[in-house]
DNA sequence: AAAATAAGTGGAACCGGTACACTTTTATGT
DNA sequence: ACATAAAAGTGTACCGGTTCCACTTATTTT
């Protein structure tokens, strides 16, 4: 561990003045001479010389790294889209740094704090819905703050990126129903987040088209973590007069569910229909594939990635912003066509 | 976007020196009188003010942050390595920079650069198996380089933490002989990673023990990337004498791997018996649930972690420092018993 | 009560780059 | 050859914290 050296070692081994070493190593920044940008350059490789970003950093806030803030990196959804804001900021020259909540307010509190003494550029995140006062602060700090997959409804000035959760519910369950099934359940995000009631919403007009009587015992919300998307699923089950058929809409918790439905020895799709939230490669390997809403990732994370990094690129496209990519009903096998219905 | 307020900003609010203020932020560094740091804390809040990590950083090299170099978070196996890391990483109050490298050697390098640049203190990473200068560079200039999964023979002095992997497939392989299984084909990693070789010699060691023939036909290496896995598979397949018992051990490809299979129509275990390394929660919902050998994810990340921050707490055991945990076979319904065999 | 010790505070150098203002060298035009 | 402009290079203040050292003011010791 020894020291490591710094522009003005180079500079002096260089026989140079360390803006020369400055201007070579910000091309544009200042002419320098062709022979004196190499022998500095042949300097900086013998010397093993690296110019340190948090000095550069001190200078100018760092538009070079953006914070990302998610709920659980182990679940699939979050995973894949971790990979692409990380990508889709790497093809920028950004840094991400991942921070996770784990859904807790107080974690996410302890996040938040540590990419405001690091002055991210911007941070992208699926909030848990707490922390308005930071949220807010952050705003007003300047750092371009964008919601994920979630939104807070008390902070409706802040950018938003999701799919359109409405009409992915609504024309699942218009799948259902038009396969003849009446009495449809659906597991959803907790009542409080936007995700949960936009879903539940769709699923209603879906309901109300086809002309189906709405039971409130079929709908059901469930928190993003723990065993409660589990227990909304076997509380279904055991209904006096049971769904035919489910759309799983909380993708935080589709595997859990699924988990439920299989130890319950449920049969896919002869007793109960399924439609799920979630497009992992593993859903097209169960018996039977499973038919599933698709989220389009890729354009979640790009714009999501655009979007926090609007105000470092000049343009601030009149907050708040609030995208919605289509999301794509994948029909497979694991909805069945009801006989004898009506 | 105004600009923020500094330490000296708080320090002429509050009627202090920039030094007083330094103290309150830092307690322990100095003496400051109760009064007077109530009044320091009550203008940084008014003031919104947050020190800057940056200026802090240029002092002393960080050690609040830890680089995170995978190859792909979007496999499972990566993500849940990623998100244990992180939260180990943070409970030890340390930051974590993910960064992707898509199994690209180009991508690795300039990953790698960023890193130095900002003076990480620890790298954990899955390395493509090139840039060895760059690698050797990282050990020099102090920052602990910590290879997770994966190792590169020709960088024999770099910490390594791994499951057991010869033991791991030994016993994976020992389990499908003592089945009844004769031809036992193998999927593993790349010829060149030390995770395929070692899984493939622990292979070779049961079939020894198990007193059976070795067929090089029934060894596939597979890269980590792209479409190599699937194609092993479907080489397997097509055999003329076609195994009737397969370990997955390429964990990067499972999937992809699995997909092939079923797409082949193969009917698990009934013609070909299945043991795969991973313990994705998918694994136990497909019918029949598959037989894994887990991973202990969380132990690898803790280690992984504990070593990368070896240096900046102040003990360094030994390097290299090779650590190997145990997984675990677990036994589901992949696996048929051979009746007529020998 | 004098001396020794501790507590509280302020001034300024420093970390490692960047960029502005400035001087010196080289090239260009007629 | 001479004026002029452009190119190449230098010196240094600055970013926002931390910390050493000097200094003043309480508190304790004998």
């Amino acid at each position: 561990m020894q020291k490591q050296p710094t522009i003005r070692d180079v500079a002096q081994a260089a026989g140079v003045s360390v803006a020369v070493v400055s201007r070579v190593l910000n091309p544009g920044s200042g002419p320098v001479a062709a022979a004196t940008r190499a022998r500095v350059n042949d300097v900086m490789k013998t010397l093993g010389y690296h110019p340190r970003t948090a000095a550069r950093e001190l200078k100018y806030g760092p538009p070079t790294t953006l914070g990302l803030l998610l709920a659980d990196v182990s679940n699939p959804f979050f995973a894949r889209l971790a990979d692409q804001v990380v990508q889709e900021a790497h093809a920028r020259g950004i840094q991400v740094l991942l921070m996770t909540t784990q859904e807790d307010d107080q974690l996410e509190s302890e996040r938040l704090a540590t990419l405001i003494e690091r002055r991210v550029s911007g941070i992208i995140a699926t909030p848990t819905g707490n922390n308005l006062a930071t949220w807010k602060q952050l705003q007003d700090l300047g750092t371009d703050v964008v919601f994920v997959d979630r939104s807070i409804p008390s902070l409706p000035e802040v950018d938003v990126v999701s799919i359109d959760n409405f009409e992915s519910a609504r024309s699942a369950t218009a799948l259902l129903a038009a396969h003849g099934h009446r009495r449809i359940g659906i597991i959803s995000g907790p009542a409080a987040s936007t995700t949960g009631r936009e879903r539940i919403a769709g699923y209603r007009q879906a309901l109300e088209t086809a002309g189906l009587e709405q039971d409130e015992l079929l709908i059901r919300h469930a928190a993003f973590r723990g065993p409660a998307g589990g227990d909304a699923a076997s509380a279904l089950l055991n209904l006096e007069e049971p769904p035919t058929a489910l759309v799983v809409a909380n993708t935080a918790q589709v595997t859990e569910v699924l988990r439920r439905l299989s130890h319950a020895g449920i049969d896919i799709p002869r007793t109960l229909s399924v439609i799920v939230f979630d497009d992992s490669p593993w859903t097209e390997l169960m018996t039977p594939a499973l038919t599933i809403v698709r989220q389009p990732i890729d354009l979640l994370a790009r714009h999501s990635v655009q979007l926090a990094l609007s105000n470092t690129q000049g343009k601030t496209p009149g907050k708040p912003n609030v995208i919605r990519v289509a999301a794509e009903l994948v029909e497979r096998s694991s909805v069945a066509r009801l006989q004898f219905s009506k």
